[in-house]
DNA sequence: GCGGTTATATATCGGGACGATACATCGGCT
DNA sequence: AGCCGATGTATCGTCCCGATATATAACCGC
């Protein structure tokens, strides 16, 4: 997931692991942490993978500001990796983190890719949603009061969510038409 | 996390592994999945630091039957760490996950402790809808469709659940102040 | 200009959790 | 008879987090 992320970002601009963390807390607001501990890692696995790399830190400009920052960008090879994990609509795009991370980076993704992302991720709101509806239904009165009250809010949101993805999906197949209309209408 | 969840459980009553993974599937309503692999080991160490002990088979009844389960139950010291935790309203409280762990038993809470918590996580909801709140006004036009949506979305759930935590937080009020005027009120 | 705090920046470590996988045993279906 | 799915326990590699350590530059009061 970081791995994705890193080089959906590092795909815009170059960038050093700091910079690189508020602008992964940026875009995914806090929807996932992502922190240093993880990050540096995730970095040094993916220059060893040959997927980023290091780029010379300019020593024309004035050298020494803070602490020696190394400032990563894509490879050849990165972009290709980009590519594919962005086209990958397996189960890490149907949870939370993976959904939002995938969704960020929609602007580079296929239409199709687009649209198996959103329905798999409507199919596991939906599954939780059923899974709150039965929990709520069975055993009505007798469970705990709180945690009744939990899954009533958990519900609420899944079929909100499930409302919102309806209309993201209703969206995707209009512009798809539209696309096709355009290109069967005036030719080319 | 786990930890917590498990001793809460088995507070209630003995079990062995596969059933408690169904009780908290059922009671967390898939908010987390606690796959086998963190359970098992969790029930090991537990039963390693004497705070769960493993129960005898009764053999009376017919034995043999299935695969040899292993049912577990609180010990005096399982039960003092759970109070213990379940008092904590530290920053594990506050994330998603933990927060609904510890809904689930607020029964078995304080409520001085259901109080710092409910607080606890509506300071960070609120951090979290800040956030999105400037992400979405910061530079309204030039980023990406797509994010902008996905921060809605967020924002949206986050507002709502401030909304939801607030009432939460006024009944907890209204109830301890009917116990206190219940207490003063027909003296005893 | 001296020390203190804050922001910038990279890095490591232990531990918790996941997903895949393996294994065993039973009931039911065909 | 043979197979599948549910029940049940277990391990392994991998990912990620939180705490922590270490530099360094900027800002600020004194």
């Amino acid at each position: 997931m970081l791995e994705f992320a890193v080089l959906g970002i590092l795909h815009d601009s170059a960038m050093h692991g700091y910079e690189l963390r508020k602008r992964l807390r940026e875009l995914l607001g806090s929807l996932r942490a992502f922190s240093f501990g993880s990050l540096y890692p995730t970095l040094r696995r993916l220059q060893r993978r040959g997927l980023i790399a290091e780029r010379d830190p300019e020593e024309g400009a004035r050298s020494q500001q803070r602490r020696a920052r190394k400032v990563y960008e894509l490879t050849a090879e990165g972009k290709e990796r980009f590519a594919e994990l962005a086209e990958d609509a397996g189960p890490s795009s149907c949870d939370d983190e993976g959904f939002g991370v995938h969704m960020v980076f929609f602007a580079r993704t296929s239409a199709s890719a687009r649209m198996r992302i959103l329905e798999g991720r409507r199919r596991r709101v939906e599954q939780r949603r059923e899974g709150l509806r039965s929990a709520l239904a069975r055993a009505g009165e007798q469970i705990d009061r709180y945690t009744r009250e939990l899954h009533k809010q958990g519900l609420e949101t899944s079929e909100r969510e499930v409302r919102w993805l309806n209309e993201l999906i209703a969206h995707e197949r209009a512009e798809q038409e539209t696309e096709e209309s355009e290109e069967s209408g005036h030719g080319r």
